[in-house]
RNA sequence: GCGGUCGUAGCUCAAUUGGAUAGAGCAACAGGCUACGAACUUGUAGGUUGGGGGUUCGAGUCCCUCCGACCGCGCCA
């Protein structure tokens, strides 16, 4: 593609044709030398945001708004002298820009068509490396999921991990060092709680009558539990003491279940770098650690006999216990070290906690700022899932012990569905998952129309020559002219922008949205435009945007870790 | 009682962080295959963004106040 660059472009290797990107910073640049020559002002902050309504152009910009107050003139006439301006001060501008409308203030813009083409050709050639950013050096620690060891993962936690997991793969993409962890809270009294259930549900196979702690976990898995404890160590338990029989059968059922969910979340197809167990972490003497930093800092003080931390200090309602008077740490202690240790070692560390949590929010940011990293720590509140079947409220509570499990609701609408139902709500917000419409409704679900057009597109590349196709990867594309073709192109060239926008947003919902765009736009255009039945010129150009398509909904769905099915 | 999250179409949810006439899907209604996958597509209808007040060029978004839902408020985890 021949054209005079503008002077930004000078940047950019010059075997690449001029991309969108390229031309909205030479445009951004015309317009900061405008404002500057025509209102001195020299720091306008030019950003481009895609207009709400189609007819508004392909990109928009309301730099004229901030400007109005200086220059003491409507939004209108100063967008409107902006762009006069910003057309002779640079002649580049009107071979990159169709159209550059100023309406009612605002600055409306679409691109010259050449540029939509480049934006395909460089999805084409960077292949699987498309929206990939270079490796940036910042490290982030990523906790989600975690769940006590007394019991199989609910649905709370698979939206967690959707969540939690679409995070990491997005930031992976954009060249960010992520780290993702899972704590086990296996120290404190709930596995003394976990060893009397076991305990139990173990005598109860001999005597039937024999009570149930009222504490207990009530699932039906800890008989299983109690039943492989008998089989395999029924012989050595008969010798133990009472303490120790009970600390035996809390360990080996907390094995159990830890491996359990382990297990769930590696079909759910999610896998963490650590899974870390807090007590480890008193064994590693991390603990300590963390105690002892905080009372170097002289955010500690003793009361009743106990160790508090001044969280007061720190916009918390109250201060904390860290240590017991009877010398036992708390859980929020575990968390001082645990976080301590995290927030050393990562430059962004983020929590996605379950939503009883939310009290707990403001003790952490405590922390964070106590140990000297304000800023560094961000809290998501995953929150609630409610449960339905139609009318009927699908009980969640453990104690009521018919709780249906993460993998139960798996195996009833499937992997994908659930992944991609969980990923697509704001994480913030409460959601009801009916299980009879997703059951009922499964072709109409939004991840079948995603994969659809994946499964459509390799339907039709491989209805077509394949000597076609390899030559559509290097064909011109200028035959893309169809307003469906250039609607796609620009959609397509969307992704890395909005995947840098998930990644620092932690907007993963907005990925789920994009994938739903993605599709819609392709099938339109499938829907306008013929293929293989075209002239060779055409023909390759449109094999070219199906290619391109295809690149980007499996890069989409892979992030949301859906799966991209070449027929279904 | 105090604190937090939230309230948007009949249902499930968006709205690029203060921008234009609040948008999608499902459900409803009316159309489109002698064409590469109709699991698609075109259109119609659906709203006082829980109520009220305020801030400003401009508010679903920020502030105040009511109403309502959920979650916290242990030397439990």
């Amino acid at each position: 593609m021949r054209r005079r660059r503008g002077e930004e472009a000078k940047m950019e290797p010059a075997e690449h044709a001029l991309l969108p990107d390229d031309a909205l910073r030479t445009l951004a640049q015309a317009l900061r030398d405008s404002a500057d020559s025509l209102y001195s002002q020299r720091e306008l902050e030019v950003v481009f945001e895609g207009p709400r309504r189609p007819e508004f152009g392909e990109f928009a910009t309301n730099v004229a708004f901030a400007l109005a107050r200086v220059a003491r003139r409507s939004p209108q006439d100063v967008a409107k002298a902006l762009v006069e301006d910003a057309r002779a001060r640079n002649p580049a501008v009107d071979e990159l820009f169709a159209a550059l409308d100023p309406i009612a203030g605002f600055i409306n813009v679409r691109l010259a068509p050449q540029l939509w083409h480049a934006a395909v050709a460089s999805i084409l050639r960077d292949g699987e490396a498309f929206a990939r950013a270079a490796h940036r050096g910042q490290r982030i620690s990523l906790e989600f999921g975690s769940a006590n060891p007394t019991g199989p993962l609910l649905v709370v936690q698979g939206r967690a991990l959707s969540v939690g997991d679409a995070l990491a793969r997005t930031m992976r993409l954009r060249g960010y060092d992520v780290f993702t962890e899972w704590i086990i809270n296996d120290a404190g009294g709930q596995l003394d709680a976990l060893g009397r259930s076991v305990d139990a549900r173990y005598r109860q196979l001999s005597d039937a009558a024999y009570p149930f702690p009222e504490d207990g976990y009530p699932g039906d898995y800890l008989i299983d539990i109690a039943n492989e404890l008998n089989e395999r160590e029924g012989a050595r338990i008969a010798t133990m003491a009472e303490d120790e029989r009970l600390a035996f059968m809390a360990q080996f059922a907390r094995d159990r279940i830890v491996a359990d969910q382990q297990h769930s979340a590696e079909r759910f197809g999610v896998h963490y770098d650590l899974w870390q167990s807090e007590r480890e972490l008193h064994e590693r003497g991390r603990i300590s650690e963390g105690i002892a930093r905080l009372k170097e800092l002289g955010f500690t003080y003793e009361a009743d006999g106990a160790l508090f931390f001044r969280a007061t200090d720190f916009g918390d309602d109250k201060d904390r216990v860290l240590v017991r008077a009877d010398g036992r740490p708390t859980y929020f202690c575990t968390d001082v070290a645990y976080h301590y240790e995290k927030l050393r070692r990562a430059d962004r560390v983020i929590d996605i906690l379950g939503p009883d949590h939310h009290g707990y929010i403001g003790r952490l940011q405590g922390l964070a700022r106590a140990l000297g990293y304000p800023g560094r720590l961000e809290v998501l509140i995953s929150q609630q899932v409610t449960l339905v079947r139609g009318e009927e409220r699908v009980s969640m509570s453990k104690r009521a012990g018919h709780i249906l499990t993460l993998d139960e609701v798996v195996g009833e609408v499937g992997l994908d569905a659930t992944r991609f139902f969980f990923a697509m709500l704001a994480t913030d917000s409460p959601l009801t998952f009916d299980l009879k419409l997703a059951l009922e409704q499964s072709n109409e679900n939004p991840v079948y129309y995603v994969q659809y057009g994946h499964a459509r597109i390799a339907s039709v590349l491989r209805k077509a020559e394949s000597a076609d196709v390899a030559a559509a990867r290097n064909a011109p594309l200028s035959a893309l002219q169809h307003p469906a073709e250039i609607a796609l192109a620009r959609r397509l060239a969307e992704l890395p922008r909005l995947a840098q926008h998930v990644a620092e947003q932690l907007a993963p919902h907005l990925l789920a949205r994009y994938a739903r765009d993605v599709a819609s736009d392709f099938h339109q255009f499938y829907t306008e435009c013929r293929i293989l039945a075209e002239e060779r010129e055409v023909r390759l150009a449109r094999l070219a945007l199906c290619l391109a398509s295809q690149r980007a909904l499996a890069t989409i769905l892979g992030l949301l870790g859906v799966s991209a099915p070449e027929s279904m």
